[in-house]
RNA sequence: GUGGUCGUAGCUCAGCUGGUAGAGCACUCGGUUGUGGUCCGAGAUGUCGCGGGUUCGAGCCCCGUCGAUCACCCCA
């Protein structure tokens, strides 16, 4: 019989990897929590409309990367390919806006986007992303973007960088884009790039051939267009994010995907991942709350592709961190039953504990305590059942501790607590 | 969507100018009494991605297809 595969292009983690993956996503929502970020699981699909309006019709996103059908009542349906604008759908359906300021919330899943799969990109991928809405405050744009940086910290990514750049209020944008759309128009350009650039003129500043480059070095620059108010905006987020020892390096050619940006953008680089090497990005979104139907609020937020981190963390050889596995394994000698029964009361003690099944050989069962990465194993036997005495190993060091079954559940809890402290 | 490279045991790969498959690692069992990681021995494992074609004969050649990968495009 054939055999299924995946489909094309999907991002999928299976053991071993899968407890990187988990680390990886663990890390990135723990910073969002100590901040005070709050969750919120939506829908993988939304109305189409949602994703037109919101992260804008000119985008490659919306004109050929979201995954559409129609479902059983004729509506046109959409695998989410981002996160933000169906955060916002959710804060105005759920009047979230009209309690306290700002509504921070986090959010974590699968996203879709109909593209030519390559390392690091792919149709369905995941991300990590929070949502600061409803205050206009350079303050908060340096607090998403330090969450994010304390997760890659934590994390231990050295080799990336934090790009920022303002692409200013509306007013700075309309006399931006007008006097770049004319620089366009002077200088001669193919027809698909033409068409691009009619589109979304801010574009051309990502492409790689030398002569666009060239040319588009010599284009007006945004950052010369900002309006006194944006301009003191990102100063002050300079200054905090240096106040706070976050580097970063002003990029006034940044380029983002999404339509809905003002403001403050930011993205985060990492240099060991080749093409697709933008691991997390995000930015002030003045319009879309209003956009979409909802008051007149600004938000700020970012998503960072899990996948992707964990790329780069293999990519400078970070191994996950020790204490994330098994504590203890048993090897049960002659019938089991007493070590299932002793296992599930030390789980139930919050211990991680692993046994042998299916009658295996000593021998044997002691391959599958070491292969199962335990800091501990015990053998059960006859011997210890009736003398209420185990011999508990340390297998990274083949010492063993005489002790009793009705202490080992607390020794346990006490070894795993001081190599918390320790490490 | 466009172009390049690639696809052989679970994994990493070898297989010369076409003659019906191999290594290392991993896995299972064993090296006589209840303790893994080293060593030694034995063993199982492949429709050579899939489909067609050329040939007396194809893992090696040709076409198609699926998938991966790299770049473009785009982006997490």
């Amino acid at each position: 019989m054939a055999k299924f595969q995946a489909p094309k292009g999907v991002s999928e983690y299976v053991p071993d990897r899968s407890s990187h993956f988990d680390y990886v996503r663990s890390t990135l929502i723990e910073s969002a929590v100590v901040a005070g970020y709050q969750l919120v699981e939506l829908p993988v699909f939304e109305d189409t409309e949602l994703f037109a309006r919101g992260v804008g019709e000119s985008t490659d996103v919306v004109r050929k990367e979201m995954y559409t059908f129609e479902d059983r009542g004729g509506r046109s349906i959409t695998l989410r390919p981002e996160g933000t604008a169906g955060v916002m759908r959710a804060v105005i359906e759920h009047n979230l806006d009209r309690g306290q300021l700002p509504v921070k919330v986090y959010y974590s899943g699968a996203f879709f986007r109909a593209e030519r799969p390559q390392a690091g990109r792919y149709r369905q991928f995941y991300q990590v992303g929070i949502e600061a809405i409803g205050v206009a405050d350079p303050r908060i744009d340096v607090e998403v973007i330090a969450v994010a940086e304390r997760a890659f910290r934590q994390l231990g990514l050295q080799n990336y960088r934090l790009e920022i750049t303002s692409l200013g209020d509306s007013l700075t944008r309309e006399n931006y884009l007008a006097d770049l759309r004319s620089y366009i128009s002077g200088v001669s350009l193919d027809e698909e790039t033409t068409a691009r650039a009619s589109l979304n003129p801010l574009r051309l500043f990502d492409d790689k051939r030398p002569e666009v480059k060239d040319l588009m070095s010599k284009a007006p620059v945004l950052m010369d267009y900002l309006t006194p108010e944006s301009a003191a905006d990102f100063a002050k987020v300079q200054e905090l994010l240096s106040m706070i020892g976050i580097d970063f390096v002003v990029n006034n050619r940044m380029v983002r995907g999404l339509d809905y940006y003002t403001g403050t953008a930011f993205e985060f680089v990492h240099n060991d991942l080749g093409a697709q090497s933008g691991i997390g990005g995000g930015g002030r979104y003045d319009g879309l709350m209003a956009q979409l139907g909802g008051q007149e609020l600004s938000g700020i937020g970012f998503g960072l592709g899990i996948d992707r981190i964990l790329l780069a963390r293999e990519a400078e050889g970070l191994a996950l961190p020790d204490g994330l596995g098994l504590d203890l394994y048993i090897v049960p000698l002659g019938t089991g039953d007493e070590a299932l029964k002793i296992s599930e009361e030390l789980r139930l003690r919050g211990i991680r504990v692993d046994l042998a099944f299916g009658d295996k050989a000593l021998k044997g069962a002691m391959k599958s305590a070491d292969k199962s990465g335990a800091r501990y194993a015990i053998v059960l036997g006859a011997d210890e059942i009736s003398s209420g005495v185990v011999s508990l190993k340390e297998m990274k060091s083949g010492e063993t501790t005489s002790v009793t079954l009705s202490a080992l559940a607390n020794e346990l809890i006490e070894r795993i607590a001081n190599l918390g402290e320790n490490s």
